[in-house]
DNA sequence: GATGAATGAGCTTTCATTCAT
DNA sequence: AATGAATGAAAGCTCATTCAT
């Protein structure tokens, strides 16, 4: 067990918590259900986060992170703002049919229990590496002339709102193809709202 | 207290745990609590509702039909997708900004809480007068020519979600604005990534 | 509703009363179970009996009654113990087939809760009818000299526990046999323990 | 308190919940009851016994191992069915005079609520092994041609139904001398009962 | 670091009984 | 006599957190 380093085992307990919490629920999944998880005691757990809340507010930052990067990749690429859109619509929803629990957490733990967050998290602090990446995209695209210039929220509104809609619908079994296949129909939906007249 | 029917107390009943749930979250609001919020017994509240998620399934249902109602309002105007666009939008924000408990309900409660709904909820069916209003708008504007023919779900997720985020972004206090303020420039995106190409 | 006495009433409300509490239990049963049982409200209920345990005294008495009534008849007629003791279990038998409430109430109701009872029906008070004619036949044996003269208990308990038990076997679903069929053996038992040696 | 193993400690818990339980009854001895007069919180009750019924059910086992253990010894000696008739109501009468809530419990609690047992204890499966030992004894008797060879319920209902009939009569404060006294008389009606002609 | 027994407050739910009508 | 909404105490059970080892 001292073969692995503190950070390690940390990001061990944050994996398997972010699955048991996705998929059952911040109040419905329980220490006990999270230490039996990793096979490590309950006690053991608490020497790594401090309370279950701490906990929560972790792995939506170790999302956040995650996300951003995958973002800051496509930010960094020398295209153009409606191939920006695939790009980000394509890592989106590819992130949620192979990690859904990223995306379920983000959209079912993080945005749904303003509580848990309140103390720490407020605002969009916890996850303002990835909206920062977002805004970075959107203000590129404007300063280029491929993107009209709007109020940032509502452009940034339509981007979350519109791909965590989608992966909802998905997580509910209601769409009748699997998400990939709706990768090209929504990139253009967001690229005809946000393009600029002139294209 | 006999004064009041037996149907209007339940409404009443929902009423104040719509309020609660939605601000406080459902696992941290208990039953103690919209006892008291309404002047009832904690017994005689179950003389109402046999448990607290048959509690909250009736308010999802409830909500469901409010928005519908509204919905069909404007589905039965005779005006163009994009005024029905605008319409719609606006009512939404209207109702968030004067019932926010409705729209945070249906957003932190109902869809992100897939446990409480799973038995009598499965799938939409709690809220499918609401669905089937959004899909009849955009079928009618389809055969009217106005909307381009896409996946329902392409746009059913726009709506849904991009109105969702707005909301959420609203809620947690980071619009600079007030979310009235965001109607055109919200209905015009919309418009656009729906809008038939010849328009 | 006003045709029948309150003395009808009463008896109704016992007889409902008592197949619940026979079939589930005295602690299982609710007033509203057995309100519901008679299409009669709740609070009427307690214009009758003042209480569950009230009600739950008043059916021992009955059943007391309805027993000692039959064994009064045993005792009246002219023939030999031997014969008797064939027509108490065949009558105790046949209750049990017949309305098996009866005595499974007065074993697993009246016998196994003592707290019920404790005031009110002490000792044997609410069987005293019952337990006067098995004494009444008891004694009635030895002076003929067919009955050895033995401790009236350890006679009394031999009826009443071995009878007991059958039904509870019964009960149990335990007996390969239906009841009626162990009616020859158990008398001849009873018979031989009980009889006097010159027999 | 990590002085006793756990096994012991769910030993401990067993014994305070029997005597309580066939005191009080199952239904008016609560957790907190039991909890209490351990000395032990409610929860940690709770890392023991999975619920108050799970905890009924291993009381009755325990008891009809420590039952069928003294009767084992009874069958396996030397002597004649008269004999062990003796023994075993004076092992059964003991056990009533020293530990009243070990057979207190099996007659008002195991008998007599049916539906707490209902699942995991159904016909007479948790206390099979008392049964067997009666039938052994019964069997043996008969092989050896001390005993009538008839239907065992009859003569199993015979020695439990007539030693529970006396326990309970004993219970209730009825019997004017001590049980022990009725030994003998009690040996003498069951022996009386079940032997064989010839003898 | 690691364990898991122990705590106890707090949860949802039940139900005998009352009482205004 | 009859109704059933209303009460509220108390039940069984859960679980985040602690702490002795």
């Amino acid at each position: 067990m001292a073969r692995v380093s503190k950070e390690e085992r940390k990001k061990a307990i944050m994996h398997h918590a972010l699955i048991l919490f996705s998929r059952e629920g911040f109040y419905t999944t329980t220490i006990p259900d999270i230490a039996k998880s990793i096979g490590m005691s309950v006690g053991n757990l608490y020497n790594y986060f401090k309370s279950k809340e701490a906990l929560a507010k972790e792995i939506i930052k170790y999302i956040s992170a995650y996300l951003s990067e995958r973002l800051r990749g496509i930010n960094e690429e020398d295209i153009s703002s409606e191939e920006k859109i695939h790009k980000i619509v394509s890592v989106y929803f590819h992130t949620a049919a192979e990690k859904p629990e990223m995306i379920e957490y983000f959209l079912r733990i993080y945005l749904s229990n303003r509580e848990i967050f309140q103390n720490g998290c407020e605002g969009m602090i916890c996850v303002s590496d990835f909206v920062t990446e977002i805004m970075i995209f959107f203000e590129d695209g404007v300063r280029k002339g491929e993107l009209r210039d709007q109020d940032f929220f509502s452009a940034f509104g339509l981007f979350m709102g519109y791909l965590g809609g989608m992966v909802f619908l998905f997580g509910e079994e209601i769409l009748p193809k699997p998400l990939e296949a709706y990768i090209d129909d929504i990139s253009r939906n967001i690229y005809r709202a946000l393009k600029s007249d002139e294209n």
